[in-house]
DNA sequence: TCGTCCCTTTGGACCAAGTCTAAATCCCAT
DNA sequence: ATGGGATTTAGACTTGGTCCAAAGGGACGA
């Protein structure tokens, strides 16, 4: 489905701007910060103010096309992988990976006295990329 | 313990504002953060600076007795509690609970093709204060 | 074609969290 | 008492983010 589409689809007026920071963010497959966006869209778009980059992020926020996330310091990121998922960031590069949510399995969410729990997720740290298919360490 | 021999025991050189800073953090059994930290100290010690309440707040992370969470978007919280923890998160008032490590269980951690997992845990959200709640996820 | 209305974009002001720096102060050993 | 290293201070600076008033742009009726 292109761009164009999803944004019609989810009653967002398209204009240039909105579909060149969609393609940025939607497409990246990483996890961007506004001003990480900002600075790729003005490769294509340079007019483009700061004040459109994060009104467009927070209105794709607000129609369920991305997620913010709270997974780095000083800055949310957006995600454009909005189903349900777990988290994984490498120490040394920061970097931040999707784990899917089958990956792993949470026991005692039910049982939390005083706790109504509405939503969670992990957020695992250490090294990604080391151990390589079928090799044992 | 009182703070002054923990910060001792730490080789913390102890002054009359890092005991201030560490009472108030340490003490306080919620998540301040940085500036939160530097309003409570100004009621006793009201000529310090917020360079060194930051300054303070960062060498004890540094000597183990505090960690930094990022859990609140926009600033770093700091967390009295060292031991390994999760983290429920009341959407209503943003206040920070911890739960005990005992409280879930994940598994799957080792299977990760690709992932070494050095750390992890649980980040939950939703409503806390409502007791006798039994829901799966 | 011309207005006009409404939505969108723009630039800059503004705010909050956090770091940095240079100067002042403190403390301690000589 | 004095000199030096550690600490504190105020304020400048940086960065992430919001707000606002003015300008732009497109759809539609006259």
């Amino acid at each position: 489905m292109d761009v164009l589409s999803l944004l019609r689809e989810r009653g967002i007026q398209p204009t240039p701007q909105r579909l060149a920071v969609a393609e940025v963010v939607l497409r990246s497959g990483v996890h961007p910060s506004a001003d990480e966006v900002f600075a790729r869209v003005r490769d294509d778009l340079p007019t483009i103010s700061r004040a459109t980059v994060y009104n467009t992020l927070n209105l794709l926020v607000e129609k369920g096309l991305l997620m913010s996330q709270i997974l780095r310091e000083g800055t949310v990121v957006f995600d454009p992988n909005v189903q349900r998922h777990h988290h994984f960031i490498d120490e040394r590069t920061g970097r931040i990976y999707d784990l899917p949510w089958s990956a792993l399995r949470v026991s005692g969410t039910g049982a939390l006295e005083g706790f109504e729990v509405r939503d969670y997720h992990v957020v695992m740290k250490g090294r990604a990329g080391k151990p390589r298919n079928n090799k044992r360490s």
